[in-house]
RNA sequence: GCAGGGAUGGCGGAGCUUGGUCAAACGCGCCAGGCUUAGGACCUGGUGCCUUAGGGCUGCGAGAGUUCAAAUCUCUCUCCCUGCACCA
């Protein structure tokens, strides 16, 4: 049994000692290789490593493919989950607390001291650190940085101050999710439950009172309805109160104020009983029409402004709240429900957007057409009384039919599509000050901060953001583009799609770790901003360590001449104090590794890190640094289900490979799932794997078993699966595609391997050389049994430092495969043949005694192809060669192809001498397989009735039963 | 809603770019046999349906089409996954 945590110690040992990871410019072509730096509030997890081995393992067969590779690594700290992270903690949060004691193992003590962001940042780097080390990630630890070190925050200030001076970052407005407790933006994971706050516009169209001089703000997401409107809806027994935003009075619920209070300036001017509201009239400022103030039951006085328009023949909860009114004896005015959207003209049709299991065959039998919110509730077998959710889903339905096939029938925009109106109507009336628009929450349920407070919606003034929008960076993107090597290639459409997409991106945060903003030095910059172009730093941070430079002395000159070539390396020397030699060693490091470049990351970071690099190296750097692969690999599943703390299975990676090795959990990871996929981790696999590596280990007493000499027809048969082997893992290898590569390298090796013995393969020579390459194509997948492997197999040498095979391919011989093929075949088909004929009344009681394996004559062979190619007999009788046959026999041969001519090929060239030879040679084989006598004949030799169904790919058999 | 990706046997998952060699790689599961005190592991054979000689039939989300020939090309439809931003 291996034990692989000693021998991957050793193996790790070994490769330290000789520095293979710590290279530096040479005479050899640079590849700088890198993964998306980890963020560290947490311990790193099975699917972290996941892409983490991925690039080691490229990285590997980048090196053994002759380029002087560097690997390095750095953690990212900035932001805010680590902040988060760190609050939880300081608030006793117990289930986090579980979390880390229970899964992650962190000792109590540590725990305690993570309520500093710190301390909880620096400890799972360190614990990631030592993960990638048992990993056997061939990384050079001595460039290791972390985001938030001074030396970096220079480099990071260079970068914003040198995209400013580009046009590049603007200052505008945005609204965030808001927690008005801490005081500060939340993402999803400030939030309980990790809910992303869903931010979405609407328009609150302004209806003034005729009694005063204020207004009723209806928040709405059709203003296109507005030509329909009857009456205005407020919730009867909530509070109301005045609010003055800009000078100009709203009415609106008390809750609603709170909420806007963070988008508008507004003053509470006092309290407004709903009963007082119910009084009044308001003016319709599109239509001009007085409509009455009425309760609504669904009102919700948390969403908008808790004051809404009603619009009965569009609204199914309008119309069953007008109705529910009257029924209820309400003094009510009389009022006309207006349709003012038709969708059969827009070729729909009511009711189409409903589901028609709902529908139970009602479709087409509309009663009211002229108002659609009653026809849609018909169509469901509901009228006004119906349930909330009968409601909500006759809301859905027909504000999606309407939005695509409806026509405006009413208004200034009559005869335009509904979705076009609404635009122009919207704009309207917020030019016209009839409408503001304002943002809401939009989530099915509220969003709650982890503190405990109501998540709302905030404008945040002032902000900068990095202009991804601009149409020059764009361009310049869309050019770059074509010449960036993009694993998988499938996501090629992706990428050019989001350059297109990406837009305003804010720059700054107010809080978290991290670089504060040169032009704003109270914020932050934001986490992604930050590490986008922060390989860079890796190829020199080393020579600053080395030579002991302050951070202060990284100045915006030094990084202008080391990354963009500007301006004089004496004068950056005087004004930065640093050795001319030191400056100069770093702008040649950075030179010599940022010519070729990989970068590898999770595909969840494709429509963010991956395109916020492309975007940033093409506008910072020269074209020749502009990045030349970027690798995306698919997310990791852990037994068929997503890794995730509810369901309580992330595995953090190092107590994986404390109980299985390295080995096994970066194959299970990386070489059971193509690129894009999402791998599916098992233990089953694992199992597997060892067993195979056992397996494979065990070869070497065998080796020292063989004594053949002379290359025979399945050495032959080795020697030209190894190369064909070689040639198709390369090729898969060259676009990361590290599983079609390991199935031709390790599973089909496997069963070759064990083909070959069966088949008597014997010879030593040819069985080395075929596990030296299956050991070296291993060793960057499997770095630490590859080694081990190598070794056994007698060499004395790293396999991590030899050259990746090269195929030779006159080796590949695709005749002897194809015999190599027929005997397997003829092989299968005598075994069930026998078991066919058993059952045969005739041979019952008998036993097989011989089976004759008759080989075909070689005209056959001519005869066919020459079938395949003329597509007529008569024509083939004419061949040179053939003319002289009897007739008869060929064309009875011939006959039985005829039916089936279009879909015949060509059978490859085998002699029918070869071929005969190789049968003799297997006769033992045969034998041994099928426990029976076997005897071999040719065709014109044998006395056999089945002798003239021998064809030339496939051997007539004859079974003697006795 | 918009965009991208997908739908293959009991399951996972190839193949579909370049239509035929595809009843469909590889793996798992299942069945039978061997080995074993037993189990596990391992080895052999089988695993759509039919079949008394290597054959036939049906088949790759649904439907239609192109073709001598389609899992593979075209069109329509249905369903599923992912992303939609200031968040790592």
């Amino acid at each position: 049994m291996i034990n692989y945590q000693e021998m991957e110690r050793r193996w790790q040992n070994a490769w330290a000692d000789a520095k293979v990871f710590e290279p530096e410019p040479n005479e050899k072509e640079g590849f700088l290789v890198t993964f998306a730096f980890p963020y560290v509030n947490s311990p790193m997890h099975a699917g972290h490593m996941k892409t983490y081995s991925l690039t080691d393992s490229f990285a590997r067969y980048l090196r053994m493919k002759g380029y002087n590779v560097l690997l390095p690594a750095g953690f990212h700290m900035t932001g805010t989950p680590i902040l988060s992270m760190a609050k939880r903690i300081s608030r006793n949060d117990a289930e986090l607390i579980k979390d880390f004691r229970e899964i992650y193992q962190v000792p109590e003590d540590s725990i305690r001291k993570m309520s500093d962001p710190l301390y909880l940042a620096s400890y799972f780097a360190q614990d990631t650190e030592a993960g990638l080390k048992e990993g056997g990630l061939g990384i050079d630890w001595r460039r290791k940085f972390n985001s938030i070190d001074p030396h970096f925050s220079k480099f990071v200030e260079w970068q914003f101050l040198r995209m400013k001076e580009k046009g590049l970052l603007t200052q505008g407005t945005h609204p965030v999710g808001w927690c008005t407790n801490e005081g500060n933006a939340v993402g999803s994971h400030d939030t309980k439950g990790d809910a992303q706050p869903k931010i979405e516009e609407m328009l609150a169209i302004k209806f003034k009172d005729t009694s005063s001089n204020a207004y009723f703000p209806c928040a709405t997401y059709r203003p296109e309805t507005v030509y329909g409107v009857t009456n205005i809806f407020i919730k009867e027994d909530s509070t109301y109160v005045i609010a003055e935003i800009d000078g100009t009075q709203y009415y609106m619920s008390r809750e609603a104020s709170f909420a806007l209070s963070h988008q508008f300036d507004i003053q509470l001017k006092g309290e407004m009983p709903a009963r007082e509201l119910l009084k009044k009239k308001a003016i319709n400022p599109m239509t001009k029409e007085e409509v009455p103030v009425l309760p609504g039951f669904f009102i919700k006085p948390d969403v908008g402004t808790g004051v809404v328009m009603s619009v009965p023949a569009h609204a199914p909860f309008d119309y069953a709240a007008l109705e529910r009114l009257k029924v209820s004896g309400y003094q009510m005015p009389h009022m006309q429900y207006k349709k003012v959207i038709d969708v059969e003209q827009g070729a729909g049709a009511i009711g189409k957007s409903l589901d028609p299991a709902l529908l139970n065959g009602r479709r087409g039998s509309v009663a009211h057409p002229d108002i659609p919110a009653l026809a849609y509730l018909e169509l469901m077998n509901a009228d006004s009384n119906a349930v909330y959710d009968i409601l909500e889903m006759a809301t859905k339905a027909i504000y999606k039919e309407e939005a695509h096939f409806g026509v405006m029938t009413t208004g200034n925009y009559t005869g335009k599509p509904e979705a076009e109106a609404r635009e122009l109507i919207a704009n309207d009336l917020i030019k016209s000050n009839d409408a503001l628009k304002i943002f809401i929450i939009a989530n099915d349920q509220p969003i709650i901060c982890r503190c405990g407070t109501r998540v709302i919606v905030k404008i945040v003034s002032d902000q900068w953001f990095i202009n991804y929008g601009d149409k020059n960076w764009k361009e310049q993107v869309r050019k770059a583009l074509p010449s960036i090597g993009i694993y998988p290639g499938k996501l090629r459409p992706t990428f050019g799609y989001l350059v297109d997409w990406l837009d305003l991106r804010a720059a700054e945060r107010a809080q978290g770790l991290g670089t504060p903003f040169p032009f704003n030095p109270t914020h932050i910059i934001e986490s992604l901003s930050d590490s986008t172009i922060y390989m860079i730093f890796y190829t020199f941070v080393h020579i600053l360590n080395a030579n002991n430079i302050t951070p202060e002395q990284l100045k915006p000159e030094f990084f202008d001449y080391v990354i963009s070539s500007k301006g004089n390396i004496d004068s950056v020397a005087a004004s930065t104090g640093m050795d001319n030699s030191i400056i100069k060693n770093c702008k040649d490091s950075f030179d010599y590794w940022y010519t070729n470049t990989s970068n590898h990351s999770g595909s969840d970071l494709i429509n963010n890190h991956f395109i916020m690099y492309i975007f940033t190296h093409v506008i910072m750097l020269e074209e020749k640094y502009w990045p030349k692969k970027v690798v995306s690999c698919g997310l990791l599943l852990y037994e068929g289900q997503k890794m995730s703390k509810s369901i309580g299975n992330t595995i953090p990676v190092r107590i994986l490979i404390a109980k299985h090795g390295s080995d096994p959990v970066r194959f299970s990871s990386i070489a059971t799932a193509d690129l894009e996929s999402e791998t599916n981790f098992e233990e089953d696999t694992i199992n597997s794997v060892k067993q195979k590596n056992e397996f494979l280990l065990s070869t070497v007493d065998m080796l020292n078993r063989m004594n053949g000499v002379e290359l025979e027809h399945i050495d032959y048969w080795l020697y030209s699966k190894l190369n064909r082997k070689i040639e198709n893992a390369t090729k898969q290898m060259d676009i990361v595609e590290l599983r079609n590569a390991v199935t031709e390298i390790y599973y089909n090796s496997v069963s070759e391997l064990k083909w070959y013995v069966e088949r008597g393969g014997h010879n030593q020579v040819v069985a080395r050389e075929f596990l030296e390459n299956i050991a070296l194509m291993l060793a960057p997948i499997m770095p630490h049994f590859a080694e081990e492997f190598w070794k056994t197999l007698g060499n004395t040498t790293l396999a991590v430092q030899q050259l990746w095979p090269k195929p030779n391919a006159e080796m590949v011989d695709e005749n002897v495969e194809l015999i190599e093929d027929i005997i397997s075949n003829t092989s299968e088909d005598i075994n069930n043949t026998m078991m066919l004929t058993s059952r045969i009344p005739a041979n019952k009681g008998k036993k097989v005694k011989e089976i004759k394996i008759i080989l075909a004559e070689e005209w056959k062979r001519a005869a066919f192809n020459s079938l395949v190619e003329k597509r007529e007999m008569g024509r083939v009788i004419k061949e040179p060669g053939l003319e002289s046959m009897d007739k008869e026999k060929l064309t009875k041969y011939l006959n039985q192809f005829m039916k089936k001519l279009a879909t015949l090929r060509k059978i490859p060239e085998i002699k029918a001498e070869e071929l005969y030879a190789s049968f003799i040679g297997s006769r033992d084989y045969l034998k041994k397989k099928l426990g029976t006598e076997v005897t071999v004949e040719r065709e014109s030799a044998s006395k056999s009735a089945r002798a003239d169904r021998a064809l030339p790919d496939k051997p007539s058999i004859d079974i003697i039963w006795a």
